[in-house]
DNA sequence: ACATGTGAACTGCTTCACAGCG
DNA sequence: CGCTGTGAAGCAGTTCACATGT
C-alpha cells in the first residue's frame, strides 16, 4: 500500500463524523462537493483522498451515505474495538478517562495508573465503568501481559520520555501525548501528541501577527 | 511580513521549550544541531525557521541560550499576558482551567462559562484563583465589554458552531476548540482545534496499517 | 447532463550544499 | 575551522482540468 499522508487521514476522520451526522438526518446520498464544504476542504481533495482507498462513488450521482460509512470505519480500522490504558490520573486524565466520545469509537478505557501512592488504589469512573487506580510501578507487566493498544499518557513532561522508554520496551505500538515535550519512540511505534502550550502560542503569534491569523485549522 | 506556515510557528515553540530547559541547566550556546535533535528536525530547518525573523546566530559558536529566548518569545507574542476565557464548565473545561501551564506562559483565564443553571453561580478553581462560573446568555455582553483574547471552547459538538458564531461577533479574535466538530470562522479569527476523536482515529488508523506507523508527530 | 476518478501542473515546505563570517 | 544563513534543488501535498462512466 503507498503511503498515506497525515493530512489525509485527519481528513476522512472528518468526512466520517460528518457522514454520520448527514446519516443521522436521513440524507442517503452525497456529493464530494457537500462532503468538501463541510469539512472545510474542496471536492478535488475529497476525491483524490478517497481514491488512495478506491472507487466509492457512482459517477453522475455522488456517493451512497451508508456505503461511504462503512468504507471509512474499514480504512480508518474502527471495525473493532481498541483497549486504551490511561498513564496518569491527575486533572486531565481523569477527565479524559471519562470522555463519551472514547467508547462511541470503540476505544475502551482498560486501565487507569499513576505513581502516587496515595491515588492508587482509588476508584475512577471511565466511560461505562470504573477503574481501581494502578501503580505505574507495574505497567510492563500488565502492558505485557494484557497487551492494550494505545496508551494515553498525562503525565507531567518530565516523567514522560521515561514512561514512553517503559512502555515501547514492553510493547506498547501506539501513544497518545499530553505531556507538553517532543517525545523520541522507534519507528514502529506510533505516536500523536496534543501540545496545549504549542496550540496557545500559536494563537498569540496569529494574534500579534494579524496577516497569520487566517484560519489554518487542525 | 512573509507568510509563516503553521508548522513552522509549531516549531518554534518546541524551540522554546527546549531552549527555557537549556537554560535552566546553566547552558549558554547552543547550536542548530542540538536544537534540532531535541526538536525532532534538522539543523537545517532549525536555521530556515529562524531565519524568516531575523539572524540570532554567531556563524562558527551557535545561538545565545538567553538572547534566543527573548527573540522567540518576542515572535511568538509572549511578552504580554493574554486573557483566556472558558466556554463549557465540563470535565475537560474544569480540568482545562486548573492546567498550570496556562498561567506559566502568560494565558490568564479570566473567566468560565456555562450554560447548565445548577452550574451557575458554583466556584471553580483556575491557576491561581477561582472564579464563579458565569451563564453563557451573558458572553456576548461580557466579550464586548471586557474583550478577552482567547476563547477556549469545552462546548458538547452540536453547541460548538453556535457559540463560535456567537463569541465571534461578540469580537473574539482567537479560538481554541476541542470539541469534535469542524468549525467555520472568518478569516480574520484565528482558530486551532484540538480533535480527540481525530487523533485516536489516526492512531487507530496507524495500528491497521503498519506501514504507517512511522511517528509524524504534531 | 452530471459528478467521479485521475494524470498533470502547481504550490509551498523541506533538504541540500556552500558561501560568508566570526 | 566551524556553524550560520540562504539560494537552489527536491519532494510532497494540493489543485486543476478533463476523460470516463452512468
Amino acid at each position: 500500500m503507498k503511503r498515506i499522508a497525515d493530512s489525509t487521514v485527519r481528513r476522512l476522520s472528518a468526512y466520517l463524523r460528518f457522514l454520520e451526522e448527514s446519516a443521522r438526518k436521513g440524507v442517503t446520498t452525497i456529493s464530494s462537493d457537500e462532503l468538501a464544504k463541510r469539512g472545510g476542504t474542496t471536492s478535488a481533495q475529497v476525491r483524490k483522498d478517497l481514491s488512495f482507498f478506491g472507487s466509492f462513488g457512482k459517477r453522475g450521482l455522488g456517493y451512497s451515505v451508508g456505503e461511504l460509512i462503512d468504507s471509512l470505519r474499514d480504512i480508518l480500522g474502527l471495525g473493532r474495538q481498541w483497549n486504551v490504558i490511561i498513564v496518569g490520573a491527575g486533572k486531565i486524565g481523569t477527565a479524559l478517562a471519562q470522555y463519551e466520545g472514547f467508547r462511541r469509537r470503540g476505544f475502551l478505557v482498560s486501565a487507569v495508573y499513576d505513581r502516587d501512592q496515595r491515588k492508587i488504589g482509588e476508584v475512577v469512573s471511565v466511560t461505562g465503568g470504573q477503574h481501581v487506580i494502578r501503580d505505574i510501578a507495574q505497567i510492563e507487566r500488565d502492558v505485557a501481559r494484557e497487551k492494550p493498544d494505545i496508551a494515553v499518557l498525562t503525565v507531567p513532561g518530565e516523567d514522560a520520555q521515561g514512561l514512553v522508554d517503559r512502555l515501547v520496551k514492553a510493547g506498547i505500538r501506539a501513544i497518545l501525548n499530553f505531556a507538553p515535550v517532543q517525545l523520541r519512540v522507534p519507528n514502529e511505534v506510533a505516536l500523536r501528541s496534543v501540545n496545549m502550550a504549542m496550540e496557545l502560542e500559536s494563537l498569540s503569534f496569529a494574534l500579534s501577527n494579524r496577516a497569520n491569523a487566517e484560519g489554518a485549522d487542525s
